[in-house]
DNA sequence: GATGAATGAGCGTTCATTCAT
DNA sequence: GATGAATGAACGCTCATTCAT
């Protein structure tokens, strides 16, 4: 019950459209500058709303925090299933899981930090339950993982050493994209690190379904689809 | 300049002996409650000092946490050269250097935390000091790597992408701590994640030093290099 | 643009009645204790307001002064005109302006010496302005001397420096009200200072025109205008 | 007693060497700043002794307040007996202090201003004590006044209001420094001025008087010692 | 349903004053 | 006598939250 957020208004598709709208302005506002240094001014502002209208919606600061990283956490279990959807050959859905995850995270990069940096700003109850997102998020790629053991595709491995090595790995695109973004595209980090992480622990069956998984990556240019797609670029300074 | 605290007192050993008191109050509430949340008086009162003594020492609240995040990084750049004293063989090395880091980590979870946290409420400069630190520290496991590959240890890897993604494992055993903490120890996690690492990267020549390395591990239980490492659990106090 | 106050309230009507009550309350507690040492919470008890409302229409505590010193200069600049209305002789003109510049000042002793003591306390921009309204209502003086002086009521004599005279004359009688104030009356101290200063600079044509101007002074006593005017006590409230 | 100014010290001369250290350096900085907002700090470092020392010659910022006021009071009981010493005649004595007075003012404008805007802040007795001396210095000017009216030199003018006359002119100097400074310096100011103030005041008698003491008056450019001192330079902006 | 003016607890920071050395 | 590190009361100011309109 706590961990819901309530309001005062009676109309759903109200409640839902405001709470967007909120959340939106929160999440651009607090991955810029941080939670506790925005107001509720600067949101109720950045949403075109009055400060009011927010407390009615919404009963507290911390709803407001919480709307944004539920917000945040969803758009991943939305989006990796949707990447998922129509494929059947394990090694294309665990491609597809990560790539997709990697650009989700890659095209919310703020909004990620936010949920690494803010959580904590949670009471207990609402931090559980992003964590329980999150984890549901993991489990959309160890089941993938796991698939692949199962078939044959990816050798007897630590499955879930293994898919919190991806998902850090996905994670650290945001987390040190200062490091990197200057260095070389999201396609790239994700073509780098798969070939890292995946040489050891893919079958010779896998090899194949691996090459065929990657002619399915979507949107990638010509080349990078050839056997060495990581071709390293700049080599570090 | 404008990225030194600056002390109304005279006396160095003063100020440092000071300063460390101010710090380790301040890692120890920023860390359980986050920075923001943290009042100087709680920071004074914790360190057992009043809380005009402390705008002697610092002139700011951000001092204060720059000096917090300061002294972590630092304790970093301290620990793993500790480590690698003496050791001149590059996989005891890599090994050790590795270890270390994740020890530090593993003893200082909340500050490390903190340093993911916080850094961005640093204004810019000094947000870029405690990057720079952390790139030297990457660096400390990096030479390592490139030793063994120099060596003929590991093969002719991605030495950066590889390095990071070793940072991050580090990294994780704190980001992901509610999640693993409760299931092993660090040395298990760090055994675990090693072996799934370096196997696909180690050369077979490598293997036999690797096998060394691990013999002079610290404190390993001898089973710990089994096909089963995680019966092991926590070690560390 | 720095000059101006800022606030936070749209509504003009709002933003003019608050800040009325504002510096109002402003006025009489600086005049009585002093800017630096009077609170801004003291402020806001005595307007009936919260501290956080002046933060609503004022943007610092410097306003506030800023706000009070402007009112005081602007009562001046306000009165004096409001005395001169109607009047086309240049005797009685000089007569009411002095008289009247002489009684607001009597009415507002604290609030004058305010200006006196606090006006260095506003950064240079506003103590300017304040310097130039100053100087707006003397030139109010200043008009109506030379205005005698080429109608040859007045000897061609040295009008800055006599309208100077003048000015200080009216305000010592707020500088050095300790002495005075148990002595006389404003009215008294007025027509004493007044045939000091004027005996000199009246010609004869000025004698008569200042004897009818005396006559046109608002509620004097007939006898005032005697040889020994010092008998007479306050008339003012 | 409590008007003294109490020391911890004992060794009289120390108190005053000490004392005179403080309250120079006190005079400058409250002269420039204000009295509240310079610190005890700043007035230690510009007097070149510790914090610390202040307090063992003085109990409490407000006596350095009132060494520093009454240190300008009484440099003005100094100078202008100093400059009637020796002269007899009564107008040129008068002619001596209203100089003097104008000319210590001058050299102390910032330190004439302070008394006005700071002796509020003393307390009461204290406030007294200063007022009186203010009376005294007063009564240098009406004594040589008195003394001109006695010989015959002054008409039978309002003696006290006269002098009142006088003492607000030398003042105005300071006062409005700001308006008469750039444009005539304080020889001329006094020349101009008490020709318009005593032109009505000097009989006869007075005026063969005023003319030797006119040529006794120290330091006087020649031609300004003419029959026409006055000879106005700028008129106004 | 929406607004935004009003509130006041609470925070960062300063600085007069003390006192051990 | 002199020092300056230490104290803590108190101030300016912010901002989450409320509520009359």
């Amino acid at each position: 019950m706590t961990v819901k957020v309530v309001s005062k208004i009676e109309v759903p598709e109200l409640v839902a459209l405001r709470q967007r709208q909120i959340l939106q302005a929160a999440v651009a506002l607090y991955g810029k500058q941080g939670y506790h240094v925005t107001t509720i001014r600067e949101v109720a502002q950045r949403a075109g709303v009055s400060v009011g209208l927010i407390y009615q919606y919404v009963s507290d600061k911390e709803d407001v925090l919480f709307l944004a990283l539920t917000e945040v956490l969803d758009s991943y279990l939305r989006e990796i299933p949707r990447a998922l959807a129509g494929l059947t050959d394990p090694m294309a859905r665990f491609n597809a899981a990560v790539r997709a995850y990697g650009h989700v995270i890659d095209e919310r990069i703020e909004a990620t930090l936010l949920v690494y940096r803010e959580t904590k700003s949670l009471r207990r109850e609402r931090r559980d339950l992003i964590k329980q997102k999150e984890a549901d998020s993991n489990r959309l790629i160890s089941d993938c993982v796991e698939h692949c053991v199962r078939e044959g595709l990816f050798e007897d491995i630590d499955v879930e050493l293994f898919t919190y090595q991806i998902v850090m790995f996905c994670h650290a695109w945001a987390l040190k994209s200062w490091h990197f973004k200057s260095r070389l595209g999201i396609d790239d980090y994700l073509d780098r690190g798969l070939k890292l992480m995946l040489n050891p622990v893919v079958t010779t069956r896998g090899k194949n379904a691996y090459g065929r998984a990657l002619e399915a990556r979507p949107a990638a240019a010509p080349d990078s689809q050839s056997d060495k797609p990581a071709r390293k670029t700049r080599r570090s300074a």
